[in-house]
DNA sequence: ATGGTATTGCAAATGATTTGCAAAGACATT
DNA sequence: AATGTCTTTGCAAATCATTTGCAATACCAT
């Protein structure tokens, strides 16, 4: 099952209604992967759906979040990143250059938790991310 | 040489004035240790210098930042928490409930960056994140 | 097709952070 | 200690991402 179709039933199923605008968010960020702020979620929404608003944008991400269907991430400290929720954990590099965001699905996580140390912190991880900052290939390549 | 001294001597050589506002706030964080939100270091400084004004305390954590004296971490998406860069290089634990941040010294980087699959990725690591999210011991114990 | 309710668009509010500018302060030099 | 220069501060206003109240509109079960 496509991730559209998948977060167009859990939409459904949970009592939201599927609005036009909700499908074009939906469908932007299915088709594409990257992770997007909620500008560029707009201007690929844009397309579709000339004259979405932007607190549309913001409310539905929001709950696409809340409905688990989207991930939220805070790389910098300019804005929020949206992403839809792979079934596969995963991690990211971000490059310092041009600020593209590549998943990674190498997790430190499994190891961590089982070290001694680690436990006599008396803390239930719930939630962990991981994220490398570096240079890319492609900008290493320019100079 | 305490963390205080140390800061304001990299200041000073890189021929930045070591004002009274400068002054308290690096007291502030190297008193203290946890991340502070420019809020926070705000209300801390506020006490030794009454009239301080929030734009100093922004340019100045911005400062110290360039300089290396203080981190900048991304933890959630209201803003930004300022903490001293310490020597050592350690991640964090944050509590979910009471959103305390607290640094372990356990750092998962050095196996990750020796994988195959990690060498493929041709990315040319510079820094990196770890953070986990979870439920702290005191807030475990509250319910 | 209709009606009730969730959702939208709009415009204004919010909250963190930044900026321009004139006044004040630091500090090297006298 | 006083002077001059250049940095830094306080203030007020701007900015930028995000949120919110409200009336109009669109979904969808009937």
């Amino acid at each position: 099952m496509s991730n559209r179709i998948n977060a167009e039933k859990i939409l459904k199923n949970r009592g939201y209604k599927l609005t036009k605008q909700r499908k074009v968010i939906i469908e932007a960020l299915s088709n594409r992967g990257g992770p997007y702020t909620a500008n560029e979620v707009f201007s690929l929404v844009s397309n579709k759906y000339s004259g979405i608003n932007f607190s549309t944008i913001y409310r539905n991400l929001e709950l696409l979040v809340k409905l688990g269907i989207v991930e939220k991430l805070n790389i910098n400290d300019e804005c929020c990143h949206f992403k839809l929720a792979g079934k596969n954990h995963h991690h990211h590099i971000i490059c310092n250059k041009c600020g593209e965001i590549k998943e990674i699905d190498i997790c430190p996580f499994k190891e961590i938790v089982n070290i001694n140390k680690f436990k006599e912190l008396d803390f239930q991880p719930i939630e962990h991310r991981f994220e490398i900052f570096g240079i890319c290939s492609k900008c290493r390549s320019k100079e």
